[in-house]
DNA sequence: AGCGTACCGTACCGTACGGTTCGGATGTCT
DNA sequence: AGACATCCGAACCGTACGGTACGGTACGCT
């Protein structure tokens, strides 16, 4: 039943029960066996017959708790946003290893997201759903899928750097940056269909290691004549 | 009506008359108009028999040339591939600076192409017909627009170490760091449906100098002290 | 007990799509 | 000219979906 949970195995995942949104315990089952749907048989299977027989309602209160389809696919993105969220990235760390660490343990925790069979799912859903002018649902997506990350991220980054670890001016263009050593091609990659045996954890690392390279400062710090900070970044500043 | 096309300005995108791939100029045509019907409206808009009347065509003929509504979908991106195909990337530069020029060219071009209109349809009509086991349109797109560009950036990779300009063990791995550095999140930014008002050519040229800070060797190249190639690519090898 | 509410299960309706068939028009080859 | 192929336009068919309506049931409240 809930197997499609069990896929993104974040902190917070595990509570189920009380209304993890604005929903009730009912409503989230329902929305729980609607991604497992839309995760074993993309769009196509997710009518809303079969919703509502899959998760033993009827379309009445299928209507009446979500409008329409669309109403339902939308909470089917806040509902899941709203369990991944929260947990790691609370204070700064204080020591270089440790900010490295922190950093390392984000892109795990990130590229396993990304990589997850309901985030997928759902990231098709919302690219599928997209136009050249209007896209609510990936809109959606973007707002409780991708901000948070890059919030959290960059509170990260812009704490290592009053620390003097790394050194950088636009956050953004250094979050982007980093996010793309971290995921590279793989999230595009896993959308299309390519099955995605990588070495998360590898990754990981291989990515930090790059992103301190070019934007860590030398544990001598202080003299301005050795680091290197982000050359080209004033560019789109 | 064909223009969807001229956001793609590649080098070859002119062609539009002699049979580009295994098609006959007719059906060029209908496919043209279908891949116009799809970008502006996505794959919901994208029926037989909406095909059909804006092509002037009958269905009967759609069907007997494409057999059925996967088949016009996968010869609509083989199509367009084989338009996009070709141009850049003829030899390896010889000096250091041709080299960089290159690679910031292909930044470029590859920027450019991502971000257009047609592959923006097809990428999201691959991505959202796939499933986690099934991809079938998935697995053409890759097949013939991502391989291809790998192919030519790894040749030209390869050139640049046989020259010294740059040092790497895993070529596939390098490619997709780079990649990752042109490309950022900025795919699935307009696959999601976000305007994309980059400035392309500053994105290139970016992400050039950074990955040659990565995989670069100085220009005082021989003594084997200096350099610091991309450390931690032998993980992956 | 009586009433209201919330819900399930099913049947139903309108529509729109993929795919097929057919008549007729326009060629092209001999 | 006549036979043949190609193709268009339109009608048609079956199906499947989104959305609605209705009967029946369990539960809570007064």
């Amino acid at each position: 039943m809930n197997s499609a949970v069990t896929a993104i195995r974040n902190d917070a995942a595990d509570l189920t029960g009380p209304a993890a949104a604005g929903y009730s315990a009912r409503q989230n089952d329902v929305l729980e066996t609607a991604l497992a749907l839309l995760v074993e048989g993309g769009e196509r299977a997710l009518t809303t017959a079969g919703v509502a027989r899959a998760a033993n309602c009827s379309k009445e209160s299928l209507y009446k708790w979500f409008g329409d389809r669309d109403g339902l696919l939308a909470a089917m993105i806040t509902f899941q946003s709203s369990k991944v969220r929260g947990a790691s990235g609370a204070d700064s760390p204080a020591t270089r290893p440790a900010f490295r660490a922190s950093l390392v343990g984000f892109a795990e925790d990130l590229l396993k997201v990304l990589s997850g069979d309901v985030s997928l799912a759902l990231n098709r859903l919302a690219i599928g759903e997209a136009r050249r002018d209007a896209a609510p649902l990936g809109r959606l997506v973007r707002e409780h899928g991708r901000r948070p990350i890059e919030a959290r991220l960059s509170a990260l980054l812009e704490g290592g750097r009053t620390l003097g670890f790394i050194a950088f001016d636009d956050t953004r263009e250094t979050y982007r940056t980093l996010y793309g050593l971290m995921v590279r091609d793989m999230h595009v990659r896993l959308l299309l269909g390519e099955a995605g045996g990588d070495d998360l954890a590898a990754d990981a690392g291989r990515a930090i290691d790059q992103f301190l390279r070019l934007f860590g400062v030398s544990e001598e710090a202080s003299e301005p004549g050795r680091q290197r900070p982000g050359a080209g970044n004033e560019r789109t500043g």
